[in-house]
DNA sequence: ACACCATTCGCAACATCGTTGCAAATAATT
DNA sequence: AATTATTTGCAACGATGTTGCGAATGGTGT
């Protein structure tokens, strides 16, 4: 009776994100991406390694990173401690197109970053001559729930 | 003929932006500083490294941008490859409590990062519950020079 | 000008982070 | 199941940042 359910390759949301993107389905990756999927806020290659139970090798988490960045499937949030964290993309991120027009958020007491999709890049006009490609907003303070 | 320009020891600006910052002068401090003052873009660690020809300790280096950050003769600029970069304070910055309510920007054509002064941060306004302590917006794109 | 003390400097040693080349292991394809 | 393409782990290396400590230097008072 297990028959179908068996057969018919349960294929998580996991694997169809991987495929979606071009990634061919390995144990790190998987694990990797479950993180991510777990896990609201943002990551840095140190909370991976920490939280992937099982060990893999230094390199290919940054290999990972590195692929799941080139696909779209996760962005970059740059910090004010020079420790990059990564947080999954919305679904409209395709292979390097980005659409994360939103505010970053470091919590000062807790110390997770997360994105704060509801809050929008405000305009920044900027003097003559210059020509804007891309906005980054950090914000730190006290989060929602290191707020009681 | 020389000796009052001799014994009034010529003061240089430097000097005492040293000593008003309650720091002794010596020689890797006036270089440093020196550095930043005919240099308007931010500086990292990397540049001051090779950009003071006489060879100044790595080591050196940390400590007195620790040392200018502490006293609030300069700031640090997050960049999104991880490597600080820091740049003067204006005069109002005294020991830690930093008015540095602009922002910055990162040429992608050159590479110099420059604090845009005339550009005042955004209101950013958050979802219930998180509280504001510091925001940073940092633009990347192309500068006046490298726009011709 | 000199001696004294506090601070800073340079060096060595170390830790962490990130990159690269290559051979073995594993996934996709036929 | 065999073939091919990709990924992985390992080792080695470079870059970055930190710490402890003795030597050198700056500030201060005589
Ligand atoms: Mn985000
Ligand atoms: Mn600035
Ligand atoms: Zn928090
Ligand atoms: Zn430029």
């Amino acid at each position: 009776m297990e028959k179908k359910t068996d057969t018919a390759n349960i294929e998580t949301k996991i694997d169809l994100l991987l495929k979606k993107s071009n990634l061919s389905v390995t144990g790190g990756r998987r694990r990797i991406l479950e993180l991510f999927l777990q896990h609201d806020g943002a990551l840095s290659h140190g909370d991976i390694e920490k939280k992937a139970g099982e060990k893999f090798d230094r390199v290919t988490i940054y290999r990972t990173l590195q692929a799941f960045l080139e696909k779209g499937l996760i962005h970059s949030i740059p910090t004010s401690d020079n420790s990059i964290r990564y947080a999954l993309c919305k679904d409209d991120c395709s292979d390097g197109h980005h659409h994360d027009d939103h505010v970053h958020f470091i919590c000062t007491a807790c110390g997770t970053t997360v994105c704060l999709e509801e809050v929008t890049l405000p305009a920044i006009k900027l003097p003559r001559g210059y020509t804007t490609e891309q906005v980054e907003v950090l914000v730190s303070g006290v989060c929602k729930s290191c707020n009681h």
